[in-house]
DNA sequence: ATTTGGTTTAACTATTTGGTTAACAAAGAT
DNA sequence: ATCTTTGTTAACCAAATAGTTAAACCAAAT
């Protein structure tokens, strides 16, 4: 491993734990195993090398997202395959969202000037299809939008507020894990019993 | 208002949009309209007046839960209730969602510490309810962690992830809170549907 | 062997930032 | 009137922290 990939690695680690305000150069070095001045020498600034751990993080999401939402299957099997897929990635990389969503709301105008057009989710396929089965009689009248914000939801939420909801729930690493896992099948069921007509 | 209060208020704001790690002293001093040094005078440091912001920020929603959730009323009354009220109040303070899941995620220790046994959501009473009405054949079984978790995430994630629903969504400020109204009656009848035998 | 280029480090600097101090002012209390 | 308490400020301090520099290291090329 590089020595550039050491930094990033351990840059990825302590941003998503501590977010960019709360991250310290010194502790992403030490968790490296190396000088800080490295860290300089290979990424100009602290800004930087945050920029590179957000997009990196970011263009994971997207594009697996877009994939899903934009190919040929019908809702129904876009939303198991997504609910599934997605939560297989966020159980391998579980302070992703949470770290997104927080840098996101803190740092609203920054985030947005580092997202260019491809790493950004579309859904405008998604919900143009929605609205056509919803025509079809496949799926009860709805908001579009409101679908797609029910599926954001059952399956980022846990991951997001994770600290929480272990507290909440009172329930260990483990358990929650397991409950994820359920998650897998049980959400997309869920939704489709409910908008199905 | 008093000073106190000011600086409060000052405090809440800049702590809601900034985190704690990246708040600064300085800022929520400019915010109230007074020197620094009040902050001091009238709130020990930074952890003090931070843990007095976030304490009411959770002993506020805390106990609207536990009223719901401990009632008299069926799981679906519950269930509406829970969503309406809930959703209305976020409205009202629609940086509460994500700044206490922010500060949970970057903080843990530190926030279960200053969580009393007052100020915390207690949904055993709801759980054993919902396995009551399974057996009853109210509910299709399930596991009654899932359908909280469920409820939370549909109610709680739009707010704490704001941003990024608006980004995705392509919606602005006054199209998301008209979501959000939406949502009140939405979201009962959408989980309620997907539950009932 | 010597040079040369990129890599790495220890030590240093500049700036930010939480917190303090001492002086000052306004309002009650005696 | 004078003293005491409370509220408020400007100026200052010390610690933390991002960022720099110059020297050392080391491998490959000459």
């Amino acid at each position: 491993m590089t020595t550039e990939e050491k930094i990033f690695n351990a840059a990825r680690i302590v941003f998503q734990k501590k977010g960019f305000a709360g991250a310290r150069m010194q502790e992403i070095a030490d968790e490296a195993g190396i000088n800080k001045a490295m860290l300089h020498y290979c990424f100009k600034n602290k800004q930087q090398l945050f920029q590179a751990v957000f997009m990196k993080a970011f263009s994971q999401l997207a594009p697996q997202i877009n994939t899903i939402f934009n190919s040929e299957k019908t809702v129904f099997e876009k939303i198991h395959q997504f609910t599934q897929e997605y939560i297989d990635f966020v159980i391998r990389n579980p302070f992703l969202p949470q770290f997104i969503i927080q840098e996101m709301n803190n740092n609203p105008e920054f985030v947005m000037s580092i997202l260019n057009h491809e790493n950004r989710p579309h859904p405008a396929v998604l919900m143009a299809q929605i609205e056509q089965e919803i025509e079809q009689g496949i799926i009860k009248p709805l908001n579009p939008k409101q679908l797609l914000l029910n599926i954001f939801s059952m399956t980022v939420f846990p991951f997001a507020a994770q600290t929480m909801v272990k507290g909440i729930l009172r329930i260990n690493d483990a358990e929650f894990n397991q409950m994820m896992e359920e998650r897998k099948t049980i959400i997309a069921q869920d939704i489709i019993n409910s908008i199905k007509k």
